[in-house]
DNA sequence: CTCCAGCTTC
DNA sequence: GAAGCGGGAG
């Protein structure tokens, strides 16, 4: 049965001939200056599925050298799914989110049980594997299977949204489920793999979040955050963006705290150290406690107790009464 | 200090 | 809808 989840208002109609400029200006900018990426050369969806959850929240720079040493260590899906789970984890830093180690082999093991090893098609049927959300599937359709999908993350969310909503700050004029009507309405027919990626180059190289260099984009004079930006500053860049950005975070009453206070510095810690551990060796938990933290004491043990059972839950640590190693 | 190709859980 | 989840580079 098809879901009929259209956004609770619909945005206003791009203007046809604005968008034909749209379209045929950005995909003649990819033809020039793409990134020459390595999942833009295979047609393998195991690549393009490792490739994309490597770039959950993952700079490209990040993920190139890892993307090569992970297909070198595990070059197929049935590969990957016979593995133990530590030498996944133990080959996935320094990306982080570890998790995203354990749901990719996750994968591998649910495609090989459920779908005969073929990686699925459908934004549907891609949308059932653990780790695997509205991005990531509509990415996996498109780019591994060349289907005419929409797929929005946060590049092309913050270009389609300068390009045809204006600037994003102080408020966001669209929420997900606008935005991804918005990515369907301008896809152009035929070209759903160069128009993604497109838009994602974009975000990432021209019309980045803090610094867009609007005076190099192919977009500006259809830009409707270009048109607004002029109305403070002659020439539109960063510097307004900026300034405007901190006037609604001040608004928002946002704060950041210190990394290396938080629970989540210290499970990365414990995930690290059991890397360099000999296999199958257990750590006992009065002897992780004083590894991750030099000052950890008798009041610490509830603390550690607690990160110990989140990182179980993770699918990233196996524990018992003996200790701890990975999975 | 900031930024960054999301997903899950509550 | 908000919070949790890594880590490196600038």
């Amino acid at each position: 049965m098809g879901k009929h989840t259209s956004p609770p208002t619909a945005l206003a109609q791009a203007e046809p001939e604005h968008l034909a400029l749209v379209q045929s200006a950005l995909l003649s900018w990819y033809e020039q200056e793409q990134r020459p990426l390595p999942w833009r050369e295979t047609n393998d969806p195991y690549a393009i599925l490792v490739s994309e959850v490597m770039l959950q929240q993952t700079q490209v720079d990040r993920v190139l050298p890892k993307y090569q040493q992970f297909l070198a260590a595990f070059p197929t899906l049935a590969e990957l799914a016979k593995a133990s789970t530590a030498d996944v984890i133990a080959v996935w830093v320094p990306l982080g989110y570890n998790r995203r180690a354990v749901s990719l082999q996750s994968i591998a093991r649910q495609v090989l049980a459920d779908y005969d090893g073929r990686i699925p098609d459908t934004i549907d049927e891609l949308l059932k594997l653990k780790g695997v959300g509205r991005y990531t599937a509509g990415a996996i359709a498109c780019f591994a299977y060349r289907k005419q999908v929409a797929t929005v993350d946060t590049n092309i969310r913050r270009v389609l949204h300068r390009v045809f909503l204006g600037l994003e700050h102080p408020d966001p004029k669209a929420n997900d489920a606008q935005m991804l009507a918005l990515a369907e309405q301008v896809l152009p027919v035929g070209h759903a793999y160069n128009w993604n990626q497109a838009l994602m180059d974009m975000g990432a190289t021209v019309c980045s979040s803090g610094n867009p260099l609007c005076g190099d984009c192919p977009l500006q004079q259809q830009c409707a955050a270009y048109t607004e930006m002029s109305q403070y500053s002659l020439f539109p860049s960063g510097k307004v963006l900026r300034q405007l950005r901190k006037v609604a975070e001040k608004k928002t009453g946002y704060q950041a705290r210190p990394f290396t206070s938080t629970n989540r510095y210290f499970r990365g810690r414990i995930v690290d150290l059991l890397r360099s551990t000999p296999a199958q060796q257990r750590i006992p938990l009065t002897a992780l406690g004083p590894q991750i933290k030099p000052e950890f004491g008798e009041q610490d043990h509830d603390w550690l107790q607690k990160i110990v059972e989140g990182l179980v839950r993770d699918g990233l640590l196996d524990a018992n009464e003996e200790g701890v190693r990975l999975p």
